[in-house]
RNA sequence: GCCCGCUUAGCUCAGCGGCAGAGCACCCGCGUGACAGGCGGGAGGUCGGACGGUCAGCACGUCCAGCGGGUACCA
């Protein structure tokens, strides 16, 4: 029996190649790297190592330009999930390149409270031993919080370790510790001194099941179906008809409003009417707030239970009647009384028709309704005394900044979105009624005395009381950048890392963090000066996370991916590349395991490419200066060439990660590192490496090794992992993570003096270039032809080379050979040069003694000819138009004619090549 | 209601004034020496619709349609 392919055996058999296998891959060592890249090991392995080695430790005695990145951080309850995946790949990938261009950087991990979040689970978890919070009162709850963190909250944070984050463990951060709740009392005591904290009994979007007042932007609108009731109010002469579509709050009316100016109402105005169902009267008021075009021109009243009513009614100093309690129920007394507020509904509406009061409805009627973005309960506005920041100078400040260009948002067009939100803000509600969170830091006295204790005030003794409430979660968050350096005091990490130099988020919470991070870092860090005061020079926002098809993820539609699944199956330099390669700039990305498989591919691409490069004996050096600057003068046209590539997309790839353009730059990197080097440049390097001259076999290992060396650098920050442990492999080197970045982009003075930052990577070669791509032209065309020809790969092709081609090509006599896998000489190749010929292309002359198909051979020759003749006419069109000629730009119109002149010479070779082409047999 | 995106190959998306691109999927071939998680070849689009400006439009302008998102105090 024959040997089989190893491969061909295991198609035969449908044997798959299991994802991971647990062999002997640790007994590895450099030249001697398995065929297939195994993740796992390799990632937990090198993790530990980077960690142990101390790189991602920041210094903050660094001379070095720092460059600084704050987690968003995750709530403690959370665990890694695919979003976190996205944003984490982009800020390692920016940090790890920063890193490597020589800066002192600081990727600050750590987590949120979460409040309401954290307060719920552990609810929960009360829950299933029967109890509430209220049975253990609130010290002992809110230390089971604290007992509960201790146990299970950070889970993420160990998990960050698989996706390989950079990020600086001495470091940690949580919005709850003693350092930031310094801050957080720092910064509420200098708002309130300000005047720019206040509290005050207004009308908040109350969560009747969460107990709990919300911020605007925690509640979520949505188009529900209502019904507009139109209901007549008062009898006779003072009859006004008003609409509603929350009938229960007129039990809580106490006026009705028309517009100052509407003349069907001037001689009601200052009257009063009677308020069916109650017996009440009350009066009726004009206020400009009021739209005399819309419904009736009358409107209801109700001061506690909606915000435009609240507005009018203290205008009119009019009364307000709170006929609901917090979870929603009915206070008002009378037949409604202890019904749910859907229950008064419909029951108050019957009454109502009893009574001979409705005048229409109208249902269903598409309103909006507010829904709580925790909970998804349909919010209750509510009258109630809170604590409120006025926003009104902060987020001038927070727009200006944006405006005059300290802050960059990226992509710019999200700019507007932040201006619309910033310019118009509401005053923030910050107080919430939980028992998990910052508490606020105000006491009352019994005779109603009000004192803003600040952390490092003494706190008030007998017969003081402190504020129940807790502060909004987002208050602590706001502070992030600069809390988690130590502000208020003045450290030598507030100094070294503040601004930060970029925050990557996702564009969902540009208002719940962004925007009030840019509102508290101006305020407390004004001291620092306008430049100096920024959370951040520039904003990154990506996208969200969704399925194949564009659909959000979720648990209910069943497409969502675990990254942590992902990592164990496919690893994780093929999770972040995937992800990584999706992220266009504010632009969602799509995910399927199709593009994780063809990530894997990758990583397994490089691993084979640098086995060969092994193999072969490739050479490169830690510092990057394996070519020498005397090397360049000798090097082999293919060398010159895949060296001006490189070149060039070194250049490209740096100014894309200056632009977070991850998805271009994978792109990038994945055609260069497979089109370019794996599929052009190892096979062009063949005959050299193999060949019987020692100094170019010795040369092309050179260029090879720089080649790879320089291009797993330009990886690293996207595939850590893989890299590390080729480059390692490749160079001898300690870590490609301290290796230095391509571009040589560096800051003069922190650079290390034997540090070879300016690798040989020589200048653009445009002649080399155009020599390789005429190479791969005639190499694909040849190929093409063996195809049609239903030729094998290693079957001589009668052919022969001629024109230009040749007289170009003959020095590559030896690749071309390679690349065709044509080993005999004399198997019908001939290189006929011909100096004279100038046509531009290639031709392929048919040996036609040969039994070649000659009617496919013929289709192909014709479709070509109809492909050059449509070309041909179009372009001669374009260039009989004087306008064309006259007034497009010189080097354009020179480029039509020669495409013109190049179609008419392919035409006329296809001719001629039709001409002397045989009848197919059998003619 | 207002604002903003998106609409390009079967799918997901690049391209944003001068020859329609990528990945995956698809079809054909491959006992190939780094890799079958591979190699070579191929097919596939009048760039949502209608007008308009330009020598030149997938890209710019106006309008329309469909989808997505943000935001809002229309009772």
């Amino acid at each position: 029996m024959l040997p089989l392919h190893p491969a061909i055996f295991r198609r035969l058999c449908d044997v798959t190649t299991p994802d991971q296998t647990d062999t002997d891959q640790t007994e590895r060592h450099s030249g001697d790297l398995a065929p297939q890249y195994v993740p796992g090991e390799v990632e937990t392995r090198r993790y530990q190592g980077w960690v142990d080695s101390g790189y991602f430790t920041a210094d903050a005695s660094s001379p070095a330009p720092s460059y600084t990145i704050m987690i968003p951080p995750p709530n403690v309850t959370g665990s890694l999930h695919i979003g976190h995946a996205l944003d984490h790949t982009l800020i390692d990938a920016l940090v790890r390149r920063r890193r490597m261009q020589g800066y002192n950087t600081l990727w600050l991990p750590g987590t949120d409270h979460a409040g309401i979040a954290t307060q719920n689970v552990v609810e929960r978890e009360l829950a299933k031993e029967g109890l509430s919070r209220h049975d253990l009162g609130r010290t002992e709850f809110v230390e089971r919080v604290w007992q509960w963190k201790g146990e299970y909250g950070g889970k993420i944070l160990g998990q960050m370790r698989r996706l390989g984050d950079s990020v600086d463990w001495t470091r940690e951060r949580f919005t709850m510790d003693d350092g930031l709740s310094r801050a957080v009392q720092t910064i509420f005591k200098r708002l309130f001194d300000d005047g720019l904290i206040y509290r005050a009994q207004r009308i908040i979007n109350w969560c009747p099941r969460c107990m709990t007042a919300l911020s605007d932007i925690e509640v979520d609108h949505s188009d529900d179906d209502g019904e507009l009731v139109s209901i007549r109010y008062g009898d006779g002469d003072t009859e006004v008809v008003v609409a509603t579509t929350r009938v229960e709050t007129m039990l809580g009316d106490t006026a009705v409003a028309v517009h100052p100016e509407d003349p069907r109402y001037t001689r009601l105005v200052g009257k009063t009417i009677e308020l069916p169902l109650t017996g009440r009267r009350i009066p009726i008021v004009a206020d400009p707030h009021v739209d005399p075009e819309f419904g009736t021109g009358a409107v209801k009243v109700t001061p506690a239970h909606d915000p435009d009513d609240f507005e009018i009614g203290r205008r009119h100093d009019l009364p307000s009647l709170v006929i609901m309690n917090e979870r929603g129920v009915i206070t008002a007394s009378g037949p409604f009384e202890g019904l749910d507020r859907f229950e008064a509904r419909p029951a108050v509406l019957a009454a109502l028709r009893e009574d001979g009061r409705v005048v229409a409805e109208k249902r269903p009627y598409v309103h909006a309704v507010g829904h709580c973005g925790r909970c998804g309960t349909t919010v209750e506005p509510r009258l109630s005394l809170q604590w409120f920041v006025k926003v009104g100078p902060l987020a001038k400040a927070a727009g200006d900044a944006v405006r005059d260009g300290r802050v960059r948002i990226y992509p710019a067009q999200l700019a507007a979105r932040y201006f619309d939100w910033v310019d118009d803000m509401h005053d923030w509600c910050i107080s919430r009624q939980l028992w998990w969170g910052h508490r606020i830091p105000v006491w009352y006295s019994a005779d109603g005395e009000v004192r803003c204790v600040g952390p490092d005030d003494e706190r008030p003794g007998e017969g003081w009381t402190q504020d129940a409430d807790v502060l909004d979660t987002w208050f602590s968050s706001a502070l992030w950048p600069f809390s988690t350096l130590g502000w208020p005091d003045d450290t030598a990490d507030l100094r070294a890392f503040y601004p930060t130099s970029v925050l990557v988020t996702g564009y969902d919470i540009l208002f719940f963090w962004v925007a009030r991070m840019m509102l508290f870092g101006l305020y407390a860090m004004a001291g620092a000066g306008a430049d100096e005061s920024v959370p951040f020079r520039k904003v990154s926002l990506h996208g969200l996370v969704r399925d194949a098809h564009g659909k959000k993820m979720s648990k209910s539609r069943g497409n969502t991916v675990d990254p942590l699944d992902w990592i164990t199956r496919f690893g994780a330099d093929a999770t972040r590349f995937t992800l990584a390669r999706g992220a266009s700039p504010g632009g969602d990305v799509a995910l399927s395991e199709e593009w994780v498989v063809g990530s894997r591919n990758f990583c397994n691409k490089l691993w084979n490419a640098l086995r060969f490069a092994l193999i072969n004996g490739a050479k490169a050096s830690p510092g990057g200066d394996t070519l020498q600057p005397s090397d360049l003068g000798s090097l082999s046209v293919p060398d010159r060439w895949i060296l001006s590539r490189l070149g060039s997309v070194i250049a490209d790839a740096d100014a894309l990660f200056d632009e977070f353009e991850f998805a271009k730059v994978s792109d990038l990197l994945y055609h260069f590192a497979w089109d370019e080097v794996c599929d052009w440049y190892l096979e062009l390097a063949k005959p050299a490496l193999n060949g019987d001259d020692p100094a170019a076999a010795e040369l092309t290992r050179r260029v090879l090794g720089h080649v790879l060396d320089q291009l797993l650098r330009l990886i690293h920050p996207l595939m850590p992992f893989v890299t590390e442990e080729l480059w390692t492999a490749l160079t001898g080197g300690e870590s490609v993570m301290i290796a230095a970045w391509p571009s040589g982009l560096v800051t003069a003075g922190e650079a290390e003096s034997d540090d070879t930052r300016s690798a040989t990577t020589p200048a653009a070669d445009p002649a080399a270039e155009a020599e390789i791509e005429s190479l791969m032209r005639l190499v694909t065309a040849v190929r093409r032809f063996r195809a049609d020809q239903g030729l094998r790969p290693t079957q001589p092709v009668p052919a022969v080379f001629d024109g230009i081609g040749a007289t170009l090509l003959a020095p590559h006599e030896r690749s071309i050979r390679s690349l065709l896998r044509l080993t005999e000489p004399g198997d019908g190749v001939a290189f006929t040069p011909n100096a004279s010929v100038e046509a531009e292309s290639i031709t392929v002359e048919l040996d036609t003694s040969s039994g070649i198909d000659l009617a496919a051979e013929r289709r192909r020759l014709e479709k070509d000819r109809a492909l050059a003749v449509a070309d041909a006419e179009a372009t001669e069109r374009k260039l009989a138009n004087s306008s064309f000629v006259d007034r497009a730009p010189a080097e354009i119109v020179a480029k039509s004619r020669a495409r013109l002149a190049a179609a008419q010479a392919e035409i006329a070779r296809l001719d001629e090549r039709l001409a002397t082409l045989p009848q197919a047999a059998g003619q």
